[in-house]
Order: structure tokens, then C-alpha cells, then sequence
DNA sequence: CCGCATTTGTTCGTATGTATT
DNA sequence: TAATACATACGAACAAATGCG
């Protein structure tokens, strides 16, 4: 772990895993193992290197948290594959849009909603009293049936009341938005930050749980500047960039990105 | 890998070292074991948990994969204790200010500065030609003395001959800048991205090599829309987030922005 | 400065459990 | 059901880094 990185030189000294480790990385950038492509078993490798199991699977793990191998058990030990979605965040961001523009297919899926008690990060953001209660939507998101994203977004509940009984009535949340008297609302504040995935989300990305994921908060507020909602959502770190681009020609006005991204 | 995460009943079964692990988190989250503080030895957990090595080995290196613990070989095992860093990128952003608002105390190191070919995604990103040449400044910050960036920065060699003779007369990059008519510049793209650090990274920035990294690039134009510069840094992860604050409807109160600094 | 005790790092051998085919 | 392949676990030994006398 406090190791130094590869050098050329000390390929004896400090690790046989390492020479296995990078054997293979090798083998891979210089496509002689390709993406799919099945690895040799432990004990093929134990042969070749002439190593100990120990050993061999030290180097696999290491690989797989890099992100390089997938590891299957009862099955075998594959090359990862990867294409990067590059998400353009703009002032009216769309996540269909945006990804139709890559040509990617995009898609979700609903995973819960129930009207629950805020926790202390969501009361905090949406400037309500401990205890109040939110309605939450947790959806997953799909790029080419790849999943892409986790969301979770929060709505007072005392803000918009019987929540749960319109969205079952089919309403999106613009709709809602509409008949709560709010035409149109801002993002008030982004923030963007990087972890190592928790809990399931690595499963529900399709990830390695040593791949780290991207989290965007984001809270919107009405004209009068009152939170509406707050949302975090989980990208799946291997898969996806945010890209900004500013138009040049004009100098930019304070315009206020109004944001709305879900389906 | 492929499990649910932990569930109350299912302790016996899928592992020990997992029963090891989750004691310890817990023992860190509950405070028994307070940041900075050392762990048991390998050889005390052992016997603590009735074990064997690998066990308590495993659940170590996990924890020490998901930041919370650290690990120093001849001393032993201590509880990682961080503070993140709220980065705010405005319409002007400024490290030196941006650091200072939050009562942190900004410095930066040069490593080293060079004029070299362009790598290709420099060359693309400044529109250069294959195998034009540009001039590279890496730079490492830091907060209150711990490191928490490094910046490659690029300019093509033609747009800005004989830089090394201005850089080494000391002169700023705004200065050079000036000085071939270039008063004012825009950013043209940004993008954020996540990975794992790669080679010296996680030792320059001090950070586990398991816990992931953000990285900008961004390009710069003139106002002709010349790209003048493309520079990529990379944060540690663990220790800073950004975030992006939008004007709202009215403007509350008067700009404070009195006294500023370039750096 | 040297040597020793402590503590983590690497490696071997071996056995058994679990998932997949 | 059986064979294959990865997962977990025990024991043991030596190497390397650290700190102390």
C-alpha cells in the first residue's frame, strides 16, 4: 500500500504479485488480452509465474480494483470494457436530451418513492425543521441499458401535499410543480464531489465497488427563492464526465441555470 | 462481492473477516476508537476475535481501501481523520481567495516546468498539429500545508515564444499574457471527471492510492476564441468537493468583494 | 552506530466452502 | 451429479520498516 509506483528496474525486489500484476497489464494495453477476453485460472498463472496462489490472486485483485478485470466466481476472470458517456451540463440540461445527442439510448427505471422523515442533510438543504417529512423518488438511470446513475430527490411535504397520491396518478413532477402554482424554479446551488460507492450502489451501477463514483447535489428553488427540492445523484464514476462549455461570443449574463434534468 | 450488504442476522455466514471489519467501523463510528488513534495489532486483533491473520489482514486492508483507517508498516494502524474542503467555482474563481474564505491557508510548490511536445489530448485540446510544441507548468497546492491539487498547465510554444525566459525572470502567466496582447481570456470547457489516482499521484496529494481523485481539464481562449492555454488538475478526493452557487432572481445584497488577489 | 524487539508486508502450503456450468 | 473456478480460512516462515536502548 505505501508503495512506490512501478519503476522499471526493481522487478525482483518487492513483490512477485507486482511482476504478475503488471504482466498482465501488459498483456492487455498491448491487446494481446482483450476486452472480454477470458483470463487464465489461478492455477494457470501459478504455473506460468511460477508463484503461489497467494500471490497470483493478489495481482487479480489489484487488477480488479483498478478496474481493468472483472472477477466471476465459478466462472472466471475476464477483460473489462469500458466506453465514457461525456454528460454536457448546460442551462437547460436534459437527460434524454443529452444523451440522445451522444447517440445513446437513454432510459429509467422507478425504484421506491414513499414520504418519509427528512434526513438531517435534506433538512438542512431544504431549509426545513428536523423532523418534517419529505416525499422521496429514487429512480436508476440507463444509458443503452447500461446503468448510469442513482438519484434520490426530496420535496417538502408540507409543501406539496398528497405528493403520493398524484405521482400514483401518473404526474410528473413538473405537472405537480404546475399545480402548486410554481411555472418555473432555478437550480440554487450544485455541488460535486467523489467517494468510493456504499452500500449497493456499486451493484445497482454495475461497477466495481473499488471504482469511485461522481455525486451531484443540487438543490432548485421557486422565483422567491424558497427550496423546492434537493436531489443527490450517484453516477457510475468509470462511465461518465460532466463537461461545461461556455458560449464565447456574447459576455454571459448573470442568467441564472435553470436546471431540470430527470427523464 | 456479489452480496447483499449487511443485514443483522447473516453474521456467521460469508466470512469472518467481514464480522472483523464491521467491529472495527463500528468501534471508529462510535468513537471508541478516536481519529489518530492506533489500532490493536495484527496479532491482538487475532486473538480478540479469534482469528487467524488473513482474516484480520482482510478486514484491515478494506478499511484501509475505504480511507478510514491508514495503515504504516514498523509502527501500526491508525484511525484517518479528514476535513473536506468546499471549493466554490464562481464566475471568477480564485484559489488564494476561495481557500481564504473558508479560514484555510493556501500555498502552492512548483515541481517543474518544461517546453515539450504536446501530448496528443493537449494538442487537440489547443488545436495544435501533432508534434507542435507547448510549455508545461506543473504545480501542487496546498491548504493549511496539506496537499490537495496538482495542475499540468499547457501553452503552445508558438503563441508564447521564449516563455521559459519569462517564467524564469519570474514573471506570472496574466503578465506573459499581457505582454503578447492578451488582456483578457475566457474559459471555453470544462470537465470533470473521477478515477483512481495513477502513478505518484496518491503519494504527491498523501492520500490512500485506493481512494479516487477528481479531475478538471479546462481550455482557455482569447477573445477570438484562440485557445491559449489547457490545463488538467487533479484533487484529491477525499478532501475537497465543489460547488457551484447561482445568482437568484433578485440580487440580495451588494457584491463584498473588496480587496482581491491574483495568484 | 549497531543490534534487537515490534509491527506490518510478502509468500508459501493446504484445506474447505460456494457459485457456475 | 460432477467438474471447474473463485472465495475464505488456517498455519508458518521470512522480509522490511520503525523505534529504542
Amino acid at each position: 500500500m505505501t508503495n512506490d509506483p512501478d519503476l522499471a528496474t526493481l522487478k525482483s525486489r518487492s513483490g512477485q504479485w507486482q511482476v504478475v500484476e503488471r504482466e498482465i497489464s501488459r498483456a492487455i494495453t498491448s491487446g494481446s488480452l482483450a476486452p472480454g477476453n477470458k483470463l487464465p485460472t489461478e492455477t494457470e498463472l501459478m504455473d506460468r509465474f511460477n508463484v503461489g496462489r497467494h500471490s497470483v490472486r493478489r495481482a487479480i485483485s489489484e487488477l480488479a480494483a483498478a478496474g481493468k478485470i472483472r472477477v466471476e466466481q465459478g466462472r472466471g476472470t475476464f477483460v473489462e470494457e469500458h466506453s465514457v458517456i461525456t454528460y454536457n451540463i448546460a442551462r437547460r440540461t436534459r437527460f434524454r436530451k443529452n444523451l440522445l445527442e451522444q447517440g445513446r439510448t437513454p432510459s429509467g427505471q422507478p425504484i421506491s418513492e414513499a414520504e418519509i422523515v427528512a434526513p438531517p442533510t435534506v433538512a438542512a438543504a431544504l431549509k426545513l425543521e428536523a423532523g418534517a417529512k419529505v416525499y422521496m423518488i429514487a429512480r436508476r438511470s440507463f444509458a443503452d441499458d447500461v446503468p448510469i446513475s442513482l438519484s434520490h430527490s426530496y420535496h417538502p411535504a408540507e409543501r406539496f401535499p398528497n405528493m403520493h397520491l398524484r405521482r400514483r396518478a401518473g404526474e410528473s413532477v413538473t405537472v405537480i410543480y404546475a399545480a402548486f402554482g410554481i411555472p418555473d424554479y432555478l437550480r440554487q446551488s450544485t455541488t460535486i464531489l467523489t467517494r468510493r460507492p456504499i452500500g449497493d450502489e456499486a451493484q445497482l451501477l454495475a461497477q466495481s465497488p473499488h471504482q469511485p463514483v461522481l455525486v451531484v447535489q443540487k438543490t432548485d428553488v421557486d422565483m422567491e427563492g424558497r427550496p423546492i427540492a434537493y436531489s443527490e445523484t450517484v453516477w457510475a464514476g468509470e462511465r461518465i464526465q460532466f463537461t461545461i462549455e461556455n458560449e464565447l461570443a456574447e459576455p454571459p449574463p448573470a442568467s441564472p441555470v435553470k436546471g431540470q434534468n430527470n427523464e
